[in-house]
DNA sequence: AAACAACTCACCCTTTTTGGGGTAAAAGCG
DNA sequence: CGCTTTTACCCCAAAAAGGGTGAGTTGTTT
């Protein structure tokens, strides 16, 4: 039984012939309906207030405005619609990008045809569809190297020093004496080559020691 | 063509009956093959070595040693070793702990049975598996609040101060004077209602404006 | 035009924090 | 038994943090 009206869909592609294939591909399911299929993200954003779209597809290559900073945007016009990056990049900071940007997917283009419709389902059930690789980037971004040159207890440290706690604080919160972080401290700045509070956590996350 | 030995698997539940059930089903699959199933964490960091697994199945409720404990100590005796979680807990909690572990997937037992297969299908080329669930909440973890309190300026502040960077920093960084950040500062605290660094760097985490 | 929000800068003040130097006693572990 | 780790203390000077007050400059909105 069905009686819920087909989900709304806009797509942002400046391809045309995949543009065009999209379309064709989402009109043969009666489950969804294309709202409208823009060339570039300036009209999108123009429209969607009218468009009403509960899913938008979004390119990031585009002439103008790119994919990335439109996503705020059309959240912002539309809070409840969902943006899914369709894209050929998977490159780590542009994923990274669209998540933080507000993006409740990322697929990349070389997918099969099944796959975008499987992912329209998967949005509808509260789900993130993603490609493959997104995946594994998306969860390896969690993972922390376990080959820290810094004893467990320096680690613990370090963590609570880039929470933005004084050494004080951390004494407190550790039940140790102040002096005792402050050698900690030291022995962390030594062994990360650091002399600064600042330099100390930016090695730290970039090597993912924390 | 086939030429590759079938993908060794470990798996770690407690339940006696859901343990076979999977020892069962992937032994079905030519592809895979049980090397050890275990009823707890503690005999499967004893035998991981000999084992050698290529992918771990964890259960997180176990008798002893939990399976989120158990995950480091896998990695460390089997580095290559991709272990997933499999587990009745969609808490945000478990899962971000689970994957900062180093858990390479997360998936519900409350999934069909295809779906372990396809996952292990995934795991091996390149992927993380995960629930539905579990996708969204990953990638909601990346998504600012934009309802937030402070203005772009501010939040560009507040974003360099969580980073550990001086007022003189952030100043050079921005190109204005430190006593303009200091001014931005101010104002964050006052919106914020914190007195101090590390309580503005807490709330804002907290809700997500940065 | 007036009001407002945002960004900018300035100067005052005090207290806290930080980083660097050195030293060394317990505790834990192979 | 040595080794690392964790703990703690001393001194010192520079830097940073925070709080107060005011004020000029943009924009935008009313």
């Amino acid at each position: 039984m069905k009686i819920q009206s087909p989900k709304r869909i806009i797509i942002v592609e400046d391809d045309n012939i995949i543009r065009n294939a999209f379309v064709t591909l989402i009109q043969q399911n009666s489950d969804y309906t294309v709202a409208n299929a823009y060339s570039n993200a300036e009209a999108a954003i123009k429209n969607v207030k009218d468009d009403a779209p509960d899913i938008c597809l979004m390119d990031i290559e585009l002439p103008g405005m790119n994919g990335i900073e439109a996503i705020p945007k059309i959240k912002a016009l539309s809070p409840y619609t969902q943006v899914v990056v369709i894209t050929v990049y998977e490159n780590d900071d542009l994923v990274f990008k669209a998540l933080c940007e507000g993006a409740s997917g990322y697929l990349t283009k070389n997918m099969p045809p099944q796959k975008l419709i499987d992912s329209l389902k998967e949005l509808e059930n509260g789900g993130a569809p993603m490609s493959t690789n997104i995946a594994r980037m998306v969860v390896s971004s969690f993972h922390k190297n376990r080959q820290s040159p810094l004893t467990a207890r320096e680690l613990e440290v370090l963590e609570l020093l880039s929470s933005g706690k004084s050494y004080s604080t951390i004494a407190d919160q550790l039940f140790v004496d102040k002096e005792t972080v402050k050698s900690h401290i030291k022995n962390i700045y030594l062994k990360l080559e650091v002399h600064s509070k600042a330099e100390a956590i930016e090695k730290a996350k970039k090597s993912k020691y924390i």
